[in-house]
DNA sequence: GTCTATAGAAGGATAGAC
DNA sequence: GTCTATCCTTCTATAGAC
């Protein structure tokens, strides 16, 4: 307080080696990820890596809530509470992504390590974050008449979000873009159907 | 031909390398296996893995090709064409899985080797199957009159098997098989939804 | 806090005997 | 075809100087 911290510290060397941290699990995932990469590519020396963090683990995990800050950030744009409800799940079906590099943090769900529940921790908090959200945005279109279904609320968010997901794992599987935006289709075309119900 | 050879060689420790093999790529990944932990399963010396196979990379190869072929077989069952179409799709996402294990191939979809295409093969071949019998499933469907929408079967096919991959992404991040069932009560609502219509 | 030096273990593959 | 011995590299982490 008095000496006006930060959550995300003022250390610069810290930083450099969360940014690389972030990038290479992106860009790898964890098990292909070494620390001695992480030093490469942030400049940073072994000394610094193990000051700051006690190991591999752990600075995956400080990264990884790094990131789904981020991400949740960037949710609370695209689910913005005065927009139509139907216009924000458009706008999170449609959301410009880099398919072929996959979610930034779901990616990372066929690690060996997601057993470990400190490591799902963030991942599974973000996924939630939207779910809840997609959630919100079906009740309110469902109250306010725009859609009519019989369906569950919680069964569609879950559903879109799996979509979304799955739509990653396709694209990367067949390595074409295209194949996550067919099932994006999908999903958008559906909820046309059950937009042109409540009419 | 004259020597009755089968597809599957019957070479006894090749076998049991695969065998191996397959099991550790569906347990832990590809980054995060090695080929000392398959000799170690599967009781084969170093000198038969690298007699059979050239290398790791090689060998997980191989291992997909085989276990695709499985999966193709009972997909093959579960799309039996003398089933109702709709009876099919709910067959493939009522299916009884293991959720946290991830799905035997797609849970591969984050290693960095997949940016290989030997790597993505198998892989990709199987969801394709999957996906082109989703499709023949929904067409028939619609001719049907079984059921009615204004959206592109295609685009459904993709969607439905996005919902799989994805309820298993969802499962393993939250280590809940209770969120892919979720994800999956939601295509099947959605289905519902569509036959409703088109009664 | 950061650096360099060091270190045991595991990874991935080859060589050559049998 | 299979085994054991061997090899170099990389991984992950620790020690200790500055």
């Amino acid at each position: 307080m008095s000496k006006s911290r930060r959550l995300t510290s003022d250390h610069p060397t810290r930083e450099k080696i969360l940014h690389a941290t972030k990038e290479l699990l992106w860009e790898r995932g964890f098990a292909a990820m070494s620390p001695r990469d992480v030093m490469d590519r942030s400049g940073a020396g072994q000394g610094s890596l193990y000051h700051h963090f006690s190991g591999k683990h752990d600075l995956a995990c400080a990264a990884l809530a790094e990131m789904a800050a981020e991400e949740k950030a960037a949710m609370a744009k695209i689910f913005d509470p005065r927009k139509e409800p139907l216009a924000r799940i458009e706008d999170y079906l449609g959301r410009e992504r880099d398919a072929l590099r996959g979610c930034r943090l779901a990616r990372l769900a066929g690690e060996a390590a997601m057993a470990d529940a400190g490591f799902r921790l963030s991942i599974a908090d973000y996924l939630d974050e939207i779910e809840r959200r997609l959630l919100r945005a079906l009740d309110e279109a469902k109250a306010s008449g725009a859609i009519a279904t019989a369906a569950d609320a919680r069964a569609l968010a879950a559903m879109i979000l799996a979509v979304v997901e799955g739509g990653f794992v396709l694209a990367r599987v067949h390595w074409d873009p295209g194949r996550m935006t067919r099932a994006l289709d999908g999903a958008r075309e559906i909820l046309r159907d059950l937009a042109a119900n409540g009419l």
